[in-house]
DNA sequence: CCCATGCCTTGATATCGATCAATGTTTGCC
DNA sequence: GGCAAACATTGATCGATATCAAGGCATGGG
């Protein structure tokens, strides 16, 4: 559709295990990783892509698929589900991002399903492996989106272990912030494209307590609310400082701090 | 110092993206990987020996380091701790382990620390990342170790936002259980070398509650308990079910179930 | 327009694990 | 061996969040 060469994830990517300015220079490795990139987003064809609507599974749970994918537009949920009723998020996957692209072939241990109406473009697993093979700067770029996704797991891990439920939230919405930044005209508006229970089963909350923290930081004066899927910022800088857990008053779990 | 070559992680490396036998054949990319394993390991030279006493610090957080390690002895915790008291363990690193491979020269998200005496060899970042740039193996290697570690985060995500503390326990237990398997002689025996707050940091418990679920098991006859230290193993289908969360009896957090 | 459905919010209560407070137990040092 | 420090266990209570239970508010179909 719309001729948009996707960037990386996340503007002016991180990438850091190229771009430590030790031997090379910083603009010649970012070089590599864009070369690469395109490269790989080239795997994309048109003749490829993938609707899907809201609530549509594009994975399911142990399913393996012989292809990974790249989000042209949209909003994918990345869902681990239980035998009984307990489910987690372990991700979600915005415009610009690869999906499934670890594991190529092999049974997938989460859910995809489309929280919006989603557009993706197929990339056949042979083709993504060949390329990996054969280009050392793809292997890098690789590399470096599976470095960023171990972060992303931990700063979920470091939320649903050590912050309480204004904290989570506070942290979940400037991630949001920061990946649709760009897309967005107002920096202070932000558009929720999941539901609350979706937001719940990525933060370890129920969707009440979910619901109550909105609330609560409506009341603090952190945010506005015009509509349940809309948020204007008022105070980023407690919203931030939130976020980075950066006060007291979290959950702790221990008394003898030491080191 | 004794001569063991390393073997990569985990016992019968399970290497998810090479080995999916669809073009290769399992073997060839078996032996790829265990050649890329030995000229990483060669890097980490006999001169360069490190030796930690229990809980001495091999990097601080925000510390940038100009080496990785390969664990030969030990055990190593990696921790993030927050300006209050909360703490959270994201990783416990044992024998043939790697660590901070993916972070070289760039500051540490993380302390790492050594839970109990550890004995690693250092690894110049410069070589890793002229052998990563060099080598395609190697860095396919690193690519797999890399999705390993997301698996593991993505476990204690879902222990920490789904599991009761029972079943983190067990979860956890079973997991040390997989690790060391090799290295004792009776499978049903089962050594801790890390203490009840590192296990609690891990899991996202109090010490407290460690204890508990400690005496909880040992009462529903899970296992004994001989020293606080040594765990005999008596009925590992409840543990394993335990960890699985493939009962009810977790914390749910929400009410419908669909899909 | 009216109704039905699904989502969101709010309130009341229950529960799980944290916290506070002792009391055991192990370990290592003298 | 005796002591001290660190670690582990146990009990009592508290608090944060889940759960249960209504409503409120949109949105869409007839």
């Amino acid at each position: 559709m719309k001729p948009n060469t996707p960037t990386p994830r996340r503007e002016a990517s991180p990438a850091p295990p190229t771009n430590c300015g030790c031997k090379s220079s910083k603009s010649a490795s970012t070089r590599r990783i864009e070369r690469a990139w395109k490269r790989l987003s080239s795997l994309a064809g048109e003749g490829s892509l993938v609707a899907l609507r809201a609530n549509e599974v594009l994975l399911d749970e142990g399913q393996r698929s012989d292809a990974a994918f790249l989000v042209d537009e949209g909003v994918l949920a990345l869902i681990k589900s239980f035998p009984d009723r307990r489910r987690q998020v372990v991700g979600f996957r915005y415009a610009s991002d690869l999906v499934h692209h670890l594991l190529c072939d092999v049974p997938s241990q989460v859910m995809v399903r489309a929280v919006a109406p989603t557009r993706l473009r197929r990339i056949p697993c042979s083709e993504l492996r060949a390329l990996r093979d054969s280009d050392r700067d793809v292997c890098s770029l690789l590399l470096a989106l599976a470095e960023e996704e171990i972060a992303d797991r931990q700063r979920q891990l470091l939320l649903v272990g050590c912050a309480n439920k204004e904290e989570r939230l506070a942290a979940f919405l400037c991630d949001l912030l920061a990946r649709t930044k760009a897309a967005s005209r107002r920096p202070s508006e932000l558009i929720l494209p999941m539901h609350r229970r979706e937001i719940a089963d990525y933060l370890g909350l129920s969707t009440e307590t979910v619901s109550r923290s909105f609330t609560r930081l409506v009341k603090d004066g952190v945010f506005a609310l015009p509509s349940p899927s809309r948020i204007r910022i008022l105070d980023k800088a407690t919203l931030e400082n939130l976020a980075a857990g950066q006060y007291s008053g979290g959950r702790r779990r221990s008394r003898d701090a030491e080191s």
